[in-house]
DNA sequence: GTCAACAATTTTGTCGACAATAATGCGGTT
DNA sequence: AACCGCATTATTGTCGACAAAATTGTTGAC
């Protein structure tokens, strides 16, 4: 066998995401493998070892390269290969910069879709409880629940093109995402935001949702930079 | 040969968009079609048809699909094929409403990274002969200017993410925006704002650039809202 | 010992063939 | 004549093989 650059090996068909029967979804494996840096950014990937790996044909982990060449998830250059995109600092601003808008205009439309009482739940999710849980570094559980309303919220803004956009995003700064929530005092200023945002959406205020949301992603973005030496 | 749907022949590789040597571009290709309707939505776009067409095998057609299928413009389901993708009217103002937003933002960058002086040859281009142009309903030079316009926008920007994502609407939107030109009063109007725009960029007014811009944008989808009978 | 040219290996690019699935046409029955 | 079931055809899905290109390793001259 080939060389694989300091990657560690899995079982063929490991996760789940099968499509019909015993064929697995080979990009959004890979996809997940890219976002919690099993990957890292940089890290050569190897038509015929994955190819292995899964059990399945080159041209199939060929196709799925090309859904992730355009999702802009690795980087292809002609006849040297695939390797997993890397973003500096100027990038991950960039994204930011989208990304606020488009949150602030999911968060939006959010609102002016749906009636008030819809978010009761999560107002109740982000509750006392998960004060407590924060200020102990307890992050797993609030990330699933930051996940949770970021569905729900894409969900009721019920806009196609939106939610792949905001999808693209989330795959580029998956990994930043979870280094900036544990630095110091970031979970708690962003459990503020997030509930912030939340009554404003209970109110009905859909300019005001928009504001604070995107209030909440510069301040994520403000917290990237000021602490940079320390994440890339 | 097999049936191919009311879709015009062509001689293999016309237009230019080579890769190396010989080697056609085909996703680019076939996005300029579907992009000018030539393959109306709704169109089924046969494997084997294409890649003789191009004289290329099937996987490559495949490949191609693969991109055109995540950049949205195709529909494919698993064992039945591709067509061109279809977008309601819902969908539409979907389209727009992250495109007000995203021009929006791109026009304000455009103006913070550039020194105002940059815009006068853009100011030129919109001068006093194009209102002529406009009112006797020559537009095919309008449009091409407009995409001059687009393009130096975007370049100064200088947001790789931003640009991806405008160009994946301007796709979906390109044979749109061209019904929208010709509704009676919009050249007119389009040029107006343009024009107001370029000053606030003349200017150095980025949030003023903004706001223009996505004023037009808004008016763009009002004529589009209006004239809905006559487009769609 | 260093470097360049050449050879061997690895890796990607392309293709045609075969298998699986869905669409179509046909014949028989009621 | 309309309808159901079966055979045929058309189309997509998957694969392995071969070709082209780049990388790596080796040898020899200076």
């Amino acid at each position: 066998m080939s060389s694989r650059p300091a990657i560690a090996k899995r079982t063929p068909a490991s996760s789940g995401a099968r499509r019909r029967s015993g064929a697995i979804d080979l990009p959004k494996v890979l996809r997940e493998r890219i976002a919690r840096h099993e990957y890292p950014p940089g890290a050569k990937l190897l038509e015929n070892d994955l190819a292995s790996e899964f059990g399945v044909s080159r041209a199939r982990v060929r196709e799925a390269f090309g859904a992730l060449e355009n999702r802009g998830l690795i980087r292809r250059i002609p006849n040297r290969g695939a390797e997993v995109a890397r973003f500096d600092l100027p990038q991950m601003f960039e994204i930011y910069e989208v990304r606020e808008m488009l949150e602030g205009l999911c968060a939006r439309r959010a609102v002016q879709n749906t009636r008030p009482e819809a978010w009761r739940d999560l107002v109740a999710l982000f509750g006392k409880p998960m004060e407590q849980h924060v200020k102990n570094g307890e992050f797993e559980d609030y990330i699933a629940k930051l996940e949770i309303l970021r569905r729900r919220t894409m969900e009721a803004a019920n806009n196609r093109v939106l939610a792949d956009m905001l999808d693209s995003i989330n795959d580029k700064t998956g990994e930043i995402m979870r280094r900036i929530i544990i630095l110091p005092g970031r979970a708690a200023e962003g459990l503020k935001q997030h509930r912030a945002v939340l009554a404003a959406m209970r109110k009905g205020d859909a300019a005001l949702a928009e504001k604070l949301k995107r209030g909440n992603i510069r301040s994520s973005r403000e917290f990237l930079e000021r602490y940079q030496g320390f994440i890339l």
